[in-house]
Order: C-alpha cells, then sequence, then structure tokens
DNA sequence: TGGCTTAGTGTATACGCTTACTTAATTCCA
DNA sequence: TGGAATTAAGTAAGCGTATACACTAAGCCA
C-alpha cells in the first residue's frame, strides 16, 4: 500500500535497519549511505508511519488536553484558545501535535482521558483547569503519567508541575484597589466553588476585606458557572439585596460581559452606580461597552509554560516538580471608578 | 509494563485473538467466554494500545484539523473555537478523537498536514477554510485522502464535500438591506483575497451594486487580514477618500471590532454617520457598543456538518461527495440604521 | 457409523518500525 | 604480516493488536 522502510532498503539497497537508523540520524551510519537513502527516500515519497514507530517507541509526540468540561462548552470561554495557543506554540517548536478528547459528561471526559493514556496516545498530559478533589488528577498521579495542570492542584501541589498566577494575592491587590476608590460594599461573583481559582481568589478578597475592618457578608459572594449566564444569574442575585453592592469583583471576563449587559438592562450604570473589576483581560474585554477593567492573568503563557514544562516532564521524568508564577497586571479601562458620594 | 492482550488471555485461559474478538464484540464467541474474558479485563485494567491496534487496523479513530494560519494566530478569532466545538460534538458521538499539528509559516502546516497524512495518524481531516489554489487540498486529493472543506473549494466543488454558506447570496441580500436603507455609497471590507469566502461574498456585493445601478467603485473595497488591526487598517483607508462610503459591509466581525474602535477614536458615530454590517455572528458580537449587525452564518452547524460529513466519507469512501449549505441569518442590532439626510 | 455442518477457539502471521546483537570490512600497530 | 581495535551495516526479535486460516468437538442425517 504505502511505501515502508523496507521499500526503501530495497531501493537503496541497504537493510531496513540502516534506513531506520538515517531516519534517526545515528552517527554511526557513514555519510555516504545517509545520503544514498535519503535519496531513496525522496524518491519514493516515503514518511515513517506514526504508530508503527510510536508502538516500537513508546513515544507519540503528541500531547492531550483536558478542558473542565465538554471542549463544546469550554470553547465558549476565550480562555481555552488562548491557552491553547500557548501550548500550540511550544508544541510546535518541539514538534509535537495536540490531542483533544472529547465528552460532555464528567464520566465520559473521564474515559477519555484513560483511554489517552492507557491507550499510549499520547505522551503527556496538560490539564487546563484545576478542580478540587478531581479524579483526573489522581489517576495521573497514580498511574506515574507526565502531566501539568493550569491552576494550583488542590493537594500535593509540592509534588505535581504547575503554572499559576499568584491568584490570592491579585484578588487581594484588586479588592484593595477597589476599596481604595472608596467602595466598601464588595460584592464577589465567583465561579464554581470547586475550583482552585476561585478558592483563592475568594480567599484573598476576604483577607482584603479584613484586612480593611470592613464586615465581610455572605450574601455579597455568589457562585455561578464561567459563562455569560453566570454573570447574569449573578448580578439578579445581589440586586435583589437590600444594601446591594457598589462594587463587583468579577472572576471572569465572560460572566462580567453577562453582568454587564443585565446591568445594562436594569438601567443600572457602569461604573457610576456599581464598579467592575474583572479577571482574565481575555482579547475581547476592550471592546463592551463600557470597556472592561480586567487583570490580565497572561493566558498564552499559562499556556506556554504548562506545555513546556510537561515537555521536561516528559524528557526527564526524574526532574523535581516546580510551580511557575505567571505575572498579573491591572488593566485599566472604564469599569472602575470612585463611589459615588450620596 | 502495562498490561497486554496476552496478560489477559492467560489469566482466561483462552487465546489472545479471543479476547480481541471480545473488545471487537464479535458474534463467533459465546456469552461465556465472552463474560470470562471481560472479567479478566477488568480484574488486571486492561486497555487497548492505541498504536497497536492503529498500525494492524489501519485506522486512528481521530481526525485532524487544519486551520488557514498557525493554530496561534487563527485562534484570536472566535470563529475557530466556535467552529471546533461543531467538529468535537459530533466527534464525541462517534468517539473520534481531535488532532491538530502545528506549524507557523505555510511550509510548515503543510509539513503537518503531510505528516497527518502519510504518518496515518488520523483517519481524515477537517479543512477549516478554503482558498484559491490551496496546495494542501490539492495534496490531499492527489492522496485521495479523506477529508471535507469548510467553504467551497476553488477546483473540483462537485468531488469535494464541503460545507458552505450561500456566500454569495447572504453578501448580495445584506448590500441591498444597505441599500434599502438608503445607502449609495456601501464599502466592502474583505479579508484575504485568496480565501475562496472572500470571492463569494464580493461577487454578491457586486451583483447587488450593479442591480441597483450603482457605480461599482475599487476604491470602496478593501481587503485585510481577518484580525482586529485588519479592521483598523481598512477603516483609514476607507475615510481617507473624497467620498467615503456611508456604509460598510464587513466580511468578519473581529475586524468590524477594529473599524469600529477605530471610528470611535477618529470620532465617526457609528450607525449615524456610518453604518456597519457584519459576517459570523460570533459570540461576543452583541458585546461591542454599538452591537453590531451581523449575519449569523451558523459556525458551529458548519463545523458540525464538516465532521458529520467526513465520518461518512471515513465510513463508506465510494459514497459521493456532497454538499451541504447551512442556511444564513442577519441578526439586525444597533450598526446599521438609514442614511442621513444632509 | 461415517461424513458433513456449524459453532467456537487457537495458530501464526502481518502491520511498519526500532534496536540489541552479530557479522563483515577496514584500519592500525607491534 | 597477523590480530586487535574500530567502523559500518545486517539479522532478527520484539512492540501489542487484528485476522485469515486451521483445527476441534459436537450435532445431525442418511
Amino acid at each position: 500500500m504505502s511505501v515502508t522502510i523496507k521499500d526503501v532498503a530495497k531501493l537503496a539497497d541497504v537493510a531496513p535497519s540502516t534506513v531506520s537508523r538515517v531516519i534517526a540520524n545515528n552517527p554511526r551510519i557513514s555519510e555516504k549511505t545517509k545520503r544514498k537513502v535519503k535519496e531513496a527516500m525522496d524518491y519514493l515519497g516515503y514518511h515513517p508511519n506514526f504508530n508503527a514507530r510510536s508502538l516500537a517507541n513508546r513515544s507519540t509526540q503528541a500531547i492531550g488536553l483536558v478542558m473542565p468540561s465538554s471542549a463544546d462548552k469550554a470553547f465558549q470561554n476565550p480562555f481555552f484558545p488562548e491557552v491553547i495557543r500557548g501550548i500550540s506554540t511550544i508544541a510546535h517548536e518541539q514538534e509535537y501535535a495536540l490531542y483533544m478528547s472529547t465528552g460532555n459528561t464528567e464520566d465520559e471526559i473521564f474515559e477519555g482521558v484513560v483511554r489517552m493514556v492507557q491507550g499510549r496516545r499520547v505522551d503527556g498530559i496538560v490539564m487546563l483547569y484545576s478542580r478540587v478533589d478531581d479524579r483526573i488528577m489522581c489517576y495521573l498521579q497514580e498511574q506515574k503519567f507526565p502531566f501539568t495542570v493550569i491552576g494550583k492542584p488542590f493537594k500535593n501541589a509540592e509534588t505535581i508541575t504547575h503554572i499559576d498566577n499568584d491568584n490570592f494575592k491579585a484578588a487581594q491587590e484588586m479588592t484593595e484597589y477597589l476599596i481604595s476608590l472608596g467602595h466598601e460594599r464588595i460584592g464577589f461573583v465567583g465561579g464554581n466553588l470547586n475550583l482552585v481559582v476561585t478558592i483563592d481568589r475568594l480567599l484573598g478578597y476576604e483577607k482584603a476585606i479584613r484586612n480593611a475592618g470592613l464586615p465581610y457578608k455572605d450574601e455579597y459572594i455568589v457562585h455561578e458557572e464561567f459563562l455569560k449566564e453566570g454573570g447574569q444569574e449573578a448580578v439578579k442575585e445581589l440586586l435583589a439585596l437590600n444594601e446591594p453592592p457598589s462594587a463587583l469583583l468579577v472572576i471572569d471576563d465572560v460572566m462580567s460581559f453577562g453582568v454587564l449587559s443585565t446591568l445594562n438592562e436594569l438601567g443600572v450604570s457602569v461604573p457610576d452606580d456599581i464598579s467592575l473589576l474583572s479577571f482574565n483581560n481575555v482579547m475581547l474585554s476592550e471592546l463592551s461597552s463600557p470597556s472592561l477593567t480586567s487583570v490580565d492573568i497572561n493566558i498564552f503563557k499559562l499556556g506556554y509554560e504548562a506545555a513546556k514544562g510537561l515537555l521536561e516532564c516528559i524528557q526527564c521524568p526524574e526532574k523535581e516538580a516546580k510551580r511557575v508564577v505567571v505575572p498579573f497586571q491591572l488593566i485599566e479601562r472604564q469599569t472602575c471608578s470612585k463611589v459615588s458620594e450620596k
């Protein structure tokens, strides 16, 4: 059918093993033979069969990506494309391909990962999220399969290479920023509470609130999904309060978009009536109106470093796990202002 | 190392082939044996090695995605995540995984595809774009490798299964819509001219202009990249004209974002001074201010149908190529208005 | 009872490549 | 000049699975 190593060998009048060595650029092969073999390969249009190679080799030159929910849903948030951009960049540099398993329910996703791992479809995995007591992460650890995590692992963080922002500090500083603008009633709109990023940022928020001697009120804290609809829900809850917040710390730009549109519908003006400080600084966050004041967490770099770390894990398994902290930066736009005096 | 079919065979006291048949759920195996083997598999935690299977099988259960430029750049446009959502949905239904090759230059991307194909890393390919005289597409046709295209192939469209909107008609209708609002100076902001979608829409635009007896002016036609910067460039060119257009047909929402922000900087009001009609209706197009009037081309469905068509190609290679037309729909928002009388 | 089906398993080989081990050819030095 | 050392290439045994073919045992009929 398609041309194999044997065909090349025959044409070049050498043994298949020699051809294999030429491919691997083995120094034991003389330049002359190499040239001869390469000519034969070109002539026949030979390309190694990857499966055969993987089988003999136990390596696939592919890395697997695991998303928190179905790719389906995740891709609604620009975070993921952007993080994949980062991963893709370094994967490309080292000639790795990306492999995405698909699945809707948690079970299906888990099964997909098991297939990736046991089926040796990939050499390693990048987890694009970190969740409390995540089954997949446990599994990968048990199997001693190379993987890295974007975000902070909930357990065993010292033994797992992970890439993260200092979310605690970021949230604390941002809350302090809002306080410095005169806000005293600050709401926190978080994502799912089993995501470590939510927890970290919530703790940072709490720290700042308490440091400032402000009351820490449970009703100011809302958790929704990382989507626009999540933001909409959150607003409704918060505005129904007796004393609604004058500022919101929102954990994700897409949620902020939802918040913004809902506030707009309700005739609440941003930032005059309510200030909004958001996280992620997604590519489109400057496009909303008003444009989002948001914390740039350098998503691209999160992806880049995660993949880089993974490749190191794969290439030197004995190397120690490490933590890479990616810096964040507040991008001031139009959704935050000093508290209005009434 | 990891558990193989032989281990299972030994434990279940059958031949490896029997185990293989159990996996394939071959009817020639008695229920009793199946049960016995399955128990052994569970006990040992057996999972088939995918590479071995692919090798023996000549199938990989993976489909490859080809993007127009590096994933890197492409992912800046929400079109791609969305189209992948569609692909991913059906891929999942049939237990296929997605495989993305990476590459920056055109050569690298081509090489990546060759590796996918010759290396038998995937069973088929979805091309996420259609370009004039595309090398990759030619190659796939030569190799008779299963693939489908999102967009209309420039050549041999009858022999290639492809999924497309009727872009000619869409652009024509949209231009007519602008004309019906009283606009007579309508600019066309297109993407790269070697993309078939650009050509089709440009032709539709031209048709409408001519039908209406309006002058078709070259200087109203601008081509830039499918990114925000592209939109910015376009505006600068068009506004520099003696008689700048009163309405713009923009081929992509992300470009429109660029157009919008630039117009805003220049103090040109949308839609009062200039109307804007855009294509794609990307998830975030309602977020800009003013929100974009845009043609919903049903990106998700484009992806879904493309993958579905591909799987059909793979499963019944003799089946005829077909063309699937995905309907479009104008979503009216805030960027179009009647021409202002002066 | 002998021969013919049929169902259920086993045997052996192929898939295309890598690599440990071997062999052949050459070089070099005493 | 003979033999050790070195270099270059070949031989063959996997890697884990699928499958064509072979085989056995049981059932059936004349």
